[in-house]
DNA sequence: CGGTAATCGAGACGGTACGTCATGTCTTACA
DNA sequence: TGTAAGACATGACGTACCGTCTCGATTACCG
């Protein structure tokens, strides 16, 4: 089990909502302001006035904790569509406000900490890539998909190909820092995909 | 620091070479294996025979002593240069050697430690881009500039954002292995990049 | 604080009182076989089955463990009173079976580092003088004083002074080695102290 | 080999005086200011600006550089001899400088520290007595026996239990530290013990 | 409405690793 | 040979987390 879930039991005391918000509350801040490995459970579970046994009774493991406390944030910022009316706004109108809702806070130090959660555990992987990736992913394929049946894509391209070239971009300046990421390069990399590097 | 360099003194006892070239190789070994978090420099100490006091007087942070493991695996896949001819041919030629080396070991799991210390840590972030990524980096820039003085390119292409395009679409798949980083997606890229998505 | 106390909490697990009773073992045995110096709280971990957190959690340093440690071996040799009729006899009665009782081991090695710690920690200072000489110092003090009332003393004697020269002539010998501590010596000391070293 | 000897060789670099001096000068004040057990042969060798191995070489163990180091102090305050004409003059005389001496610096926690090694260690047993207690020893002998020869002292005294009640008195006080060490204690002793504490 | 059963807080526990420090030995070059 | 400089193996230090555990005190629901 990677995410908290409410066992669906007869009798007992019910699970307590405060405290399962107390904690998500007190992850997020800490996680971000401090990053995944600077952080304790027992960190965890006095900010958020609660028991560490209740934190491992819900959660298996810090990386989980943090998946399920970041999740919100990102998932708000997750747009249901983007109907612009050509490609490159639909691609603008999907990556600038996710740039933007990336720059707000120190995510890439968590996120490698999830990166290397996921190579050794193949349950935090899947549950990383459902979360994290997929949502935005699928918004974009469709984006695409739009576009083919405009007319609009060469009808060569592969579109798993096409979404990590566009997705690939973004994340290697997020991850790496090697160059600032800004709303230039944004656009810059959608120009670039769109129009291809070779002279026609 | 970040790295272990020897310090240029007069007298005393030098340092000891066959030390350092054991405790790289037992870093190595074991942080490719178990991953930087499941290793602990007792355990390096212990593999390499030699004291936890010798590894800190040389290296600051286990993942200075990972960064300096790793260097020399990387560098032997970094080919000095790439002339085939054709701007395809040569990003080929540059990307696929070294996802082949990629493949060898579970280089990712290291690489997100690498990026959760970078984010906390500007030194480690420089060392970091400078012996892992600028070497490699700057032969793809060279391919695209002389694809550029041939015609090949198309003359609106901005190279950095083209080297984080075709750079950034491997490193999605290799470090969240959302789906396989195979030749033919490397070759897939490439075509992809160099063609454009947009229809002409 | 300076020595192992149960604190008064609610809730909490409770202390575990095995644990207590197998680090005071182990302390005991080791540090009278070893020395105070020579023993880690590594070994008196490992040898009463015990983290270490655990030993930290309720003696502050190395010595307050050993002043815990002895205290039981020499309270047993303090005797409740001692009454013989004569200040002579009673003296005898209450020095004798404690030297007896500092002759079974080698009690002297630990007795210099608790003095060298005292030194340098007026908290730890008072728990020794309070655990390890006051009680002992106490019975003298008594018997003294019935011996005044006796009339057996000389009126001008100040039994601070007295207690002072007693038990310091044996602490001499017991912790310098200069000279063995004999019964003996013992009944040789009380004779001339009570004789007095003037001709009369 | 307990002491700093000059071996007697033939050819070769000769022993280095300023060297020795040093070493000294630094282990006394770092000793008597921070305690043995605080100071590190690294911080001694680096405040007398010699290297580890040269104080390695000449003294084996902290300890023993210890004992050489403090010799001199309380060399100095040992009288050559005391004629008052009086048995109770010549004991003040003796005594009372040394205790000026002890109270001048914190003595007594290093000497804990010497009762603790000597525990364990008979080579540096014989040489702390030596050196810092019959000297002493010898010339408070030496005023028993003038006192004796002029009739001063009961003839049943033993003199060796005498010194021991007499310094082991002043010395109880002066390690154990549950009361002040006065000249006034210090004459209270010498008239309790020459007077004795029975009843005449 | 009282019993049952899961939850919660508090916090002690056995472990494991941390990064630092001191000891005593050694190696090298210089004096 | 003696010394300064300083690297080295060894091993203890005291701290910090981990994940588990034992308590006693709370809740609901269910009979």
């Amino acid at each position: 089990m990677t995410t908290s879930e409410q066992t669906e039991s007869k009798g007992g005391r019910p699970r307590s909502e405060k405290a399962r918000a107390a904690i998500l509350r007190a992850a997020a801040d800490l996680l971000l302001e401090r990053g995944l490995d600077s952080v304790s459970m027992d960190a965890v579970a006095e900010q958020a006035g609660v028991s560490k046994a209740t934190i491992y009774r819900w959660w298996p493991t810090k990386e989980a904790l943090a998946l399920d406390a970041l999740y919100a944030e990102w998932a708000e910022a997750t747009p249901a569509s983007t109907e612009t009316g050509s490609l490159r706004g639909d691609l603008l109108a999907l990556l600038l406000p996710w740039v933007h809702q990336l720059a707000k806070r120190p995510y890439a130090r968590v996120m490698g900490s999830f990166i290397t959660r996921a190579r050794s555990d193949p349950g935090f992987a899947s549950a990383y890539v459902e979360r994290l990736m997929v949502p935005r992913r699928e918004i974009a394929r469709a984006v695409l998909e739009r576009a083919r049946q405009r007319g609009e894509l060469e009808p060569a391209v592969q579109i798993d190909v096409a979404l990590d070239v566009l997705y690939g971009a973004v994340y290697h300046r997020f991850l790496h820092g090697h160059a600032p990421l800004t709303d230039q390069f944004v656009t810059d990399v959608v120009d670039t995909v769109l129009g291809g590097l070779a002279c026609r």
